[in-house]
Parts: structure tokens; sequence; C-alpha cells
DNA sequence: TAGATTGTTAATCGATTAACAATC
DNA sequence: TAGATTGTTAATCGATTAACAATC
């Protein structure tokens, strides 16, 4: 028997909790559905379901118990622990995930930062020396770290990608537009920056362009007509429909 | 008469674009479907159904020419003409996002950079000066800024957000959880680092945790059983088959 | 009880895929 | 021509939604 959860639960997931930690925070102690869809931008059915894959949270007629709700989603996004995470890469990709004190309170802890760039090496980075990446293996076998971040330029990523694994990470994270080879074992997350800001370009006054939109609108998909958060991953169909300039 | 493009289509369509431009740098002149795809990770029907949504670019029998169906891309995107752009928060993520070279090559210009920090007003980032945030309103103005680029705190996203979208910004790139509240035109995209990150630890023995998974194995859906480069945006729901550790 | 909200089902909606005719 | 590859169709697959019984 099996359970398949989409993609865009989890992505949806990881953002109601950074919600509930908030109203935790706020000594808010019962939450629903509806508020909590109208935070992250779905409906409510939509988190009732995603919660739902997972097990039944809430009181019917109440709500959400907010403390227990947070700890649940925690636990399904395997957060209960704290997670050792090494980044190669100490330019300002690197500093910046460096400095990151959201991935601190998320319960990642950064055990290395690593770059081949010799104006860079002992230098320290947020308390953290910036070692040679021959010093990667080591550090991985030895502290356990599953989760690698790959902050280096399009044209390093693979290589390093390729020692991380070699060096026993399963779990990574890139930037950039390259995608890279990986054993089935490895997973990847990929964020591109560049990509988020094509999708805010993508048309304007494209009317006559092409065959197909000669006499067409074009529209970009998705059911909210107007304006969407689009959250992390390549998640949730949410779109924003155009005029196609016409 | 309707034409509907995927989110998932346009995020997509940007991989293609960056392979391509970097094919025409290697003189590489045709290009097929399958290539396309082998180097994004998706299908080849996939990838000659995406750009079928704008028009018929290739010669059957052949492939595509490169350049040719780079210049499309870039017009599909809307990047044949520079985009002016703004970020607000001149921490390390401003930081980062002013050295990118990627941003620049893709038709990105920056225009101005703000902070009300008084220890960062009037020092420089990569050339620009660093102004105090009542000064926005005339650049966006003045330069028809119409990209703005979120680079502050979770507690303050939202209000930069008003003075940007008050002074004339139509489309926001924003960081971290925070989802905010646009009016209908504004189109906002959200990169969540944290999330990203999050996606990689979902799962991990979690048999018998909830009722849901007491007797079932969880997975996480897609088609790609294995790894999956997921890409900018809540697009494409490919995922990550998981063994839920039973 | 009356009001509220959950959890779940079935229907709908949307995106991907496989297959193939068209044709270079 | 034979081989290759496109563009498109129909089928499949997957995710979202609306509605409501259950129940606090």
């Amino acid at each position: 028997m099996r359970t398949r959860v989409p993609g865009a639960t989890v992505a949806r997931l990881s953002k109601y909790s950074q919600y509930l930690k908030c109203l935790n925070e706020k000594k808010v102690t019962v939450v629903s559905s509806r508020e909590i869809a109208r935070e992250v931008g779905v409906s409510s059915a939509q988190v009732r379901k995603d919660l739902s894959y997972f097990g039944e949270f809430g009181i019917k007629g109440l709500g959400y118990k907010v403390k227990d709700l947070q700890q649940y989603t925690l636990r399904i996004l395997g957060l209960t622990r704290p997670w050792p995470v090494i980044i190669v890469g100490a330019g300002s990709l690197g500093a910046m995930l460096c400095t990151c004190q959201d991935l601190r309170e998320r319960g990642f802890r950064l055990v290395g930062i690593f770059d081949n760039d010799i104006t860079k090496i002992k230098k320290h980075l947020f308390g953290l020396e910036i070692l040679p990446l021959d010093g990667l293996p080591e550090v991985v076998r030895q502290q356990g770290v599953k989760i690698g971040i790959v902050a280096v330029s399009v044209n390093a990523v693979q290589e390093v990608a390729d020692l991380m694994i070699k060096s026993g990470i399963t779990k990574l994270l890139t930037f950039g537009p390259k995608v890279i080879q990986v054993p089935p074992k490895v997973e990847v997350r990929n964020i591109d920056i560049v990509a988020g800001l094509e999708m805010l370009t993508f048309y304007t006054g494209r009317k006559n362009l092409y065959k197909k939109l000669r006499n067409e609108q074009v529209l970009l998909n998705g059911r909210d007509a107007r304006s969407k958060n689009v959250c992390y991953g390549q998640f949730s169909r949410e779109g924003v429909k155009l005029r196609g300039q016409g």
C-alpha cells in the first residue's frame, strides 16, 4: 500500500511550519485551516488535504493546536534533529548562506565551508574557517554530513557535486541554471534566481509574435488570475493570468 | 480564443534558454529536443510541447537552429530588452545579488540599491551607492523600473513591498517564507532557500509515525523515481520516490 | 443545542506522456 | 530514398477543489 505525497505538498508544509513557528512565538494557541490558508495564500481545503496525507491533527469545530501542529510538521519535515550541512564556495552566495539565521533556527548546522581560492582559505566566515576542498571528505565522514550546498560558479557545479557524493553526501542544494547528473539515490534541489526573475519578465506585449500568439490570448496558467506568491521548488502551478497585452 | 501556458513551462523555458546560450557560445549550430531534454532533465516530448505553445521553431528531421531558438526563447521570456531592477536590502543577500553576473548577462540592469541602515547608506556595492529608502520612488519613476527585489528581513518584507508597489513597481521577487499581500496587478515570485532545504530533509525514517504512515509506504510524488533537479518556482512536480524507509 | 471546523470523497481541472503522421 | 526529428493528438496521470458528513 502506498501513499503518494505531491512535491507541492511538501513545499507548502514548509511554509505552514514556518508560519506555525511564528504563531507559537506570538503565543497563539489555536489556528484554523482557514487562517493558515490565508497566510500562505492557498485554499483551506488545500491545507487540510496536505495535512491529511500524514494524519489527523485537528479538532473538529475548533481547529489545530498551534504547538502540536508545529511539532507534527517538524517531524514530517524531518526537522526534529539538527542537520549538519556543508557549503562549497565562499563567494558572496556562500557568505550569504553562512549568515543566514533562518537556517540555524530551523535546525541546520553549518559544519564546514570550502573553497579552492587561495586568497580565501584560512579566512573565517561567521566563525568558520574556510578550508580547501581536499578537506571535504574528512569533514563529511566525521560529522556524518548528508546535506551539501553547492555555491560555486556554473562550470564547477558538477565537479563539486561529484566530490560531495563520493564523500557520502546524498542531498544536494544547487544554485543557478546548471542541471547536474547524479546517481539514483542522490536527491537534488535547485534554486535558480535568474529563472525566478525571468518568470516575471515572461509575456509583455507579445501579441502577433508567433503563430500561436497571432489570434489568441496567451495566459499563464493558474487558478488565481491575479497575483501569486510562488514558493520554492518547482511545485504548485499557481500562475498569473495575462491579458497577452491584447 | 485562449492559450494557457503552464507556469512550469515558463520555468523550463528559462532553463532551455540558458542552455541554448551556452550552446551558442560553444558554436553549436543545431540541437534536437532530445539533447535539450537530456541537459535539462525532462522528456523530449516535454521540450517540444513547451515550445509548441509559442510556435513552430524546429525543422523536422533535423532539430532546432541554436541561434534562432535562443532568440525565440529570449523573446518569449521578454528578454530582448534590458530590464532595470532595484534591490532593497544591502545585507549579504543584497550584496550577493549585486555581484551576480548572471543577472547582468540575461539583461537585468541594477539601477538602485536601498537600505535604511545608517551604517550602510552612502557606501558602495559594486559601483552603486546605497541610498536611503526614501530615494526609492524617484529612481523607480525616473528609470521606469518595473521589477523590485526585496532582500530584507522577514518582518520588513510587506512594508518594503508596499513602498515599491506604491512607487510603480509591478513585479516583485521576494526571499524567505513570508507570503505577502499585493494588489491584483502585481506579480510576486518567491524564493525560499529554507523551504528548499526542508524538501531535502522531508522523510527519513518516518515509518509508524502517524496514522497514514503506519502501514503504507510514503512516496514523494513524481515520475522520476530517483533523483531530480528541481528548478526554480513552484512548478513542475517532479519529485523523488522514497522508500519510506520501510 | 447551534456554530464551527475538520477530514475525506468525488468531480474537476491541469499537466505530462506516448505515439505517430508529417516532413526535412 | 531511408533515417531522423518535429509538432500535435489523445490518453494518462496527478493535483486541486467543492461539498458535506462527522463531530467538537
